[in-house]
DNA sequence: CGATCAGACTGATCTGCCTCAGTATACCAT
DNA sequence: ATGGTATACTGAGGCAGATCAGTCTGATCG
């Protein structure tokens, strides 16, 4: 029940050692928790002076339009997840965030992060670096869609995924729940959703994971890690990295 | 010959107005003015402890290289950029950064960073916000392989690179020099060098761009913008978003 | 309790881009 | 001059993955 407790509060003190006054300061942040149904856009792109939201449950994903009607899902974040930083410090929007499942999450207002970035210099840092292993993801997804052919990187992605969700106490070495359908892999991974199908059966049948019934099972995790050259580093590291 | 002429600084201060003691806070992190011949990494992956910095003359390339032996190229640095931010902030590096060209840069020592960080909060604000804008641009790059073709995809490239050389006053609305091989746009775009060439012979014979001998002429702004979907508000906004 | 609908799945065909295997050209060192 | 090396450029052929056009299953609902 204390605030360390809380997974966004966890996931900063991995990488700056948070004084109980700055725990008590990311406490404060955290404004009237919000319940979003699945399917409708959280945040849209274009919107201006929205809040920010740190996700308790549920699952949501981030992702651009372009004009000729196809979508790039950038990322999914699951709880513990900072949603919107980037849209809140420009002040509008450049993606949308759309929750896979309903939704409950903290509004975090634009004014109070500035000002307490401002007050609590760590916890700024703490932020950046959160930001920072979420650049690490999305330039770990660049490199998959550029060169990883659809094989490699749909078993990159369900072992990222994984690996995150362990961190939050979501999943075992052996497998998790997982509420995204093949079309929204395909929009995350570059693919068609057919293409998706064929190489989830592929994967089944060579015996390295199945991904079905809204459940992920890896059944080789070794094989699984040498065929999509999975290094996990940019997600993990050991202890606080400022003291 | 004030400091506010250093790009890096005039690229901070679009984000947040900085004080006479901020902008003497940022010239104190400009350590040993360090060269850089072409073709040899700065850092390479897995480097432990290594130093930011802050990029003066030249350009450089960020990658990662896959056990296939492929190489993805996840940006290009040019004037004013800050290099290995993340990589600092993690303690090693997770990408190499060769330099495309000779290059002057001026070393951040790690600790000297995160000191200043947490003695001017609103200069970390201000790094947070360009770290912000460069994860924007990777998220760019990453819409742009996931869900747009060659032709666009090229096209988009060139136009990026183009507004933000302009930030930076090394490019007109009419071209820019532009040293990089096709070899290294490959890497960039997710394609082959061969398919490059065949897309910018294309470009150059619908009368939109050419990029030749070390220059890219833009000759239809517009159609290029048209093609590619480009629209630049990720790399720029108007005025301090921090006073 | 049949209708409807979203998601999973499949076969056939098509195509954008890759790979291979070169040639052409400029620049550098000797 | 002369060979060497890097980059630009081209044609032919192959293949990974897209597109099209479905079927099948299980949930939800009037």
């Amino acid at each position: 029940m204390s605030i360390q407790q809380s997974p966004f509060a966890r996931k900063l003190g991995a990488f700056v050692a948070l004084s109980g006054e700055e725990l008590s300061a990311l406490d404060r942040l955290h404004g009237r928790r919000k319940t979003f149904p699945a399917g409708r856009d959280i945040v849209h792109e274009g919107q201006v002076n929205h809040s920010a939201y740190i996700l308790a449950s549920g699952w949501v994903c981030s992702y651009k339009l372009l004009s000729g009607g196809t979508r790039q899902i950038v990322d999914f974040q699951i709880p513990g997840d900072f949603l919107g930083l980037r849209s809140v410090l420009f002040r509008t929007a450049d993606h949308n965030i759309e929750p896979v499942t309903k939704v409950e999450a903290s509004e975090v207002p634009a004014a109070d992060l500035l000002a307490t970035f401002g007050k609590t210099p760590r916890l700024a840092t703490a932020v950046l670096w959160a930001a920072s292993r979420d650049e690490a993801m999305v330039v770990e997804h660049l490199v998959g869609i550029g060169r990883r052919d659809a094989k490699e990187r749909t078993a990159h992605f369900l072992l990222e995924l994984g690996a995150r969700l362990k961190l939050v106490g979501l999943a075992t070495a052996s497998g998790y729940a997982c509420p995204l359908s093949q079309y929204m892999l395909a929009d995350a991974l570059g693919l068609s959703a057919v293409h998706i199908n064929r190489e989830l059966r592929e994967l089944r049948e060579d015996g390295l994971v199945t991904f079905q019934h809204g459940k992920v099972e890896i059944h080789d995790l070794d094989g699984l890690v040498a065929l999509a050259d999975f290094d996990k580093t940019y997600l993990d590291h050991d202890g606080p990295l400022l003291k």
